[in-house]
DNA sequence: CGGATTTGACCTGCGC
DNA sequence: GCGCAGGTCAAATCCG
């Protein structure tokens, strides 16, 4: 099913559902000798130049030059079965000192995100602007952890795949050298800091990159959707590790469409998603590590 | 009527 | 210091 060569990190696995649905994952590492993060990134279709650093790696994502993420071990994965198709990127400590990416990092220290919310009634004090104080509630000079960052592009015609949780969206801003804006989801259930970004890429615009941040740190909403509200329990996944949790996601996003409102709407897939075993086939193991 | 979305304003960090 | 761009807030609006 796979050839695996960790040495200098290419990885390749193939998998056929059902004789019918066939998802390929790549996965490379550019330098061998960089340990940063961004020495990792997708493969697969979008690259075939050699990419030595963040702005090239925008534009194999077709991401504005400005809304740099560092993408680490990447994923990409090809459903043949409907022509959906994702590419994923994870990140599971971004050590950017990015700007625009500062509020990645908020969820950790705040465990709930209320700290964003409520900058007003903030104990700093700072509650001289009648609209928001120090909205980001940042202290000066506090390093905030960022969260795991999992990125993957997906061939779709909606911006927002259903991927089984409850977002709700806070924010849409346009984004620079593209014409299409970039929405901000949050989860909805509370105390959970998860957060997503959904954005087209101007390059292709049938691609749609989404960005999640952080972990779930609860079940599948119970109201969701049978089976894969089933299929992603976490009572499958005891330990819910970032990556293979989102892995996941990919493998049943595609074919959820646009589905807030709860109801089943799958493509024929969405029955035969694969199932753990299958996808520890599927996924390098250094996804399906589970956190200690 | 309650929850979700929209949207303009605001905040922050970075580059120049 | 200023401008820019990304990210977030929250009032207004929409919708079931």
């Amino acid at each position: 099913m796979s050839d695996q060569e960790f040495g200098d990190f290419y990885y390749h696995a193939s998998t056929t559902f059902n004789n019918e649905h066939h998802v390929e994952s790549d996965m490379f590492r550019v330098s061998s000798a960089d340990h940063h993060p961004s020495s990792y990134m997708s493969f697969t279709g979008c690259l075939q130049t050699s990419i030595d650093d963040y702005g090239s790696l925008e534009k194999a994502f077709g991401l504005s030059p400005s809304s740099s993420e560092v993408f680490s071990p990447t994923i990409n994965q090809q459903v043949g079965s409907n022509g959906s198709e994702v590419m994923a990127a994870i990140t599971p400590n971004p050590s950017i000192s990015s700007s625009s990416n500062e509020a990645a990092g908020d969820c950790e220290e705040d465990s709930d995100n209320n700290k964003n919310k409520q900058p007003k009634e903030s104990d700093d004090g700072d509650k001289e602007s009648p609209k928001k104080g120090n909205k980001a509630g940042k202290r000066k000079g506090e390093r905030k952890q960022k969260e795991p960052r999992f990125a993957f592009m997906t061939k779709s015609e909606v911006d927002h795949l259903e991927d089984g949780y409850r977002w709700r969206k806070y924010g849409q801003k346009a984004v620079k050298n593209s014409p299409f804006p970039r929405s901000y989801y949050r989860c909805t259930t509370q105390k959970c800091t998860v957060k997503k970004r959904v954005e087209r890429s101007y390059q292709d615009p049938s691609t749609v990159i989404t960005t999640y941040e952080g972990q779930h740190n609860h079940p599948l909403p119970t109201t969701l959707r049978g089976n894969v509200a089933a299929l992603l329990q976490p009572s499958m996944f005891p330990t819910t590790s970032f990556p293979h949790e989102l892995f996941m996601q990919m493998a049943a996003s595609p074919h959820m469409i646009n589905n807030q409102a709860g109801e089943e709407k799958f493509s024929p897939f969405q029955h035969q998603v694969p199932d753990y075993g299958l996808l520890q086939d599927m996924v390098p193991s250094v996804f399906l590590k589970h956190e200690p």
